[in-house]
DNA sequence: TTGTAAGCGTTATCAC
DNA sequence: GTGATAACGCTTACAA
């Protein structure tokens, strides 16, 4: 394969010029540079990104460590990360962590090795394990979707409080008086913010008392498990609050399978919009976040911080949600 | 950043003993070992990446390069991907071409220059203008999901002939008899291969010559725009058959649209089943591949490629698909 | 405008 | 078992 060196002798130059041909830094005189391009194209050369990075100490490359890419919340962040960083001339590694802390330090000690220049960073904890590998390190990281204690970065999210307080308070208005709310675990701050702004638009409604919460995962099992569960309540809740997608698909499944027709006989909204694309009739009310604004937003901060020299103070984006409100949180609730 | 130069100083050995540990590889005795563990722990050490894969050419990255991993068929693949990297020990680079061949140029690039292993590539085109790239050089290529022509590569894909054949025949013996096909750009190979495996079915029914083909896009507005085509062809179809599942979900909302239901006005097959997680009540009779299965074995192929020494044939792995009759098929039609 | 020299951090090669 | 030396391919710093 051929290096600078080949290209700098086919050139009758120093290595150092086609440096600055390559590199479009610096001055070269119109025909040497033409010289040197000729040999580019003859000798078919492809830089090499890792001597130059090594050198350089910049590879031009982000990374995404997020908990599962297979969650299309996630996809349309990670395809928002992935354009911003291709638009500005990075390249992207994904990992899948399943939320799971340990895979996630396996992960970010690789991308230390890799001197990716920032990495994007759905923690799997409120209260991250692996604060740690930041410290003494220079690789600027953001967070996304998620509040992380200990980790100094820049924080983009969706406002989960407002979202989930909307909600509750559409529920509400609806008249429904004893409500469930199936959420992931505690110790993840998206679900614990889900959780602060529904109760807040219970207890102003002044139904807090009859709320019902249960603590899963957020996977389709999960949903489905706690809908079982809080089925079995008595009285059995008037209206279904689903702290995500999945967690929503599980419960509208466990429905089903009981015979419940939503909103007939339950009503129901949740957190995270599916993707238009991928739906044929859209039914669900939801909190919809702007994941792929997310993705977007969380590049930018990382590249102003790279582009950055001084330290400047960390920010935090919060984007606002859109209530999209659908058949399946029904009308009005009449009880008898 | 500490450096393999710090560690050895502080253990007071060589350098090369202390990458001997951090690789372990070669003799070094027990005590050695410990005092470099030590030194490694204290010093808060990170290995550099980029001068570990300048000097011995290899980075233990992959990369994927697919055309969209927002359609859950890619997202599930690439998932497939990434978990089998990552348990060899390689990261993942993925890279979004949206069928377009420059992107997928300038990609290709990229990764050339960032040293990747081995590159996984779902063309975007069958006849890639991009073969040039690959040759005379020696990063092994696994091509997925489609046939291309002109690059020497292991493959990986599942059957769309034969599942486009079972969807036909599935039709047929329902006693359809005019169908209406949507299918991708003429150009792509899974697009033309379904086609291929549609007609086949089409002609041992005796049904041929009223088969109407719609060459579109693999996304959701094409599906639209094609049903409302199909539509206005009289007589009018009594079966569509949609060539992917972004084609099926445009289809279904243009049916919506018109007030058709399904299967009772019209019925509908299509290609690529949505994942389960993601769907509510499953309802469309479809042949599914294995995406995430497809994934996996092209990992495994790319990195049986990288560990041969001597250039073995290549191989083409075609894999099955599963053939899931739903709803949205019907039951016999009756003609007038 | 161009070039020289050195070094980025690691490992291959060969020597002891 | 361990080490000296060079080399991987490029760019920084400085000189001319």
């Amino acid at each position: 394969m051929a290096t600078i060196i080949d290209l700098a002798t086919k050139a009758g130059v120093a290595p150092i010029t086609v440096s600055r041909v390559i590199n479009n830094s610096g001055y070269v005189r119109e025909d040497v540079r033409k010289r040197v391009q000729q040999a580019i194209e003859e000798l078919d050369y492809v830089p090499n990104a890792l001597a130059r990075g090594l050198r350089s100490k910049r590879t031009f490359t982000l990374s995404l460590v997020l908990t599962d890419i297979t969650n299309p919340f996630f996809t349309t962040m990670a395809r928002g990360v992935e354009d911003a960083a291709s638009a500005n001339g990075y390249m992207l590694l994904v990992c899948n962590t399943d939320e799971r802390e340990d895979k996630e330090r396996m992960y970010l000690r690789l991308l230390l090795q890799k001197r990716a220049d920032g990495i994007l960073l759905v923690p799997s904890r409120k209260r991250s394990g692996n604060a740690d590998l930041f410290r003494n390190r220079h690789t600027p990281v953001v967070i996304l979707d998620r509040r992380v204690e200990g980790i100094s970065a820049d924080v983009v999210r969706g406002d989960s409080v407002q979202g989930a307080y909307q909600l509750g308070v559409l529920l509400a208005g609806l008249g429904h008086k004893r409500v469930a709310m199936l959420t992931g675990p505690s110790g993840v701050s998206s679900s614990e913010d889900r959780e602060i702004g529904f109760r807040k638009a219970m207890k102003e409604a002044g139904i807090e008392s009859t709320l019902l919460v249960y603590n899963g995962n957020f996977v389709q099992e999960s949903g489905m498990e706690m809908t079982n569960k809080a089925l079995q309540a008595s009285p059995s809740p008037t209206a279904i609050f689903a702290a995500n997608n999945f967690i929503a698909i599980g419960a509208l499944k466990a429905l089903q399978a009981k015979g419940l027709r939503v909103p007939e006989d339950i009503a129901m909204v949740a957190f995270d919009d599916l993707p238009e694309s991928m739906v044929t009739f859209p039914f669900l009310t939801v909190a919809a976040q702007p994941a792929y604004d997310i993705g977007v937003q969380g590049v930018r901060l990382l590249l102003e911080r790279l582009e950055s020299e001084e330290p400047t103070s960390f920010r935090e984006v919060i984007l606002p949600n859109e209530l999209i409100v659908r058949k399946s949180s029904g009308g009005a609730v009449k009880y008898q």
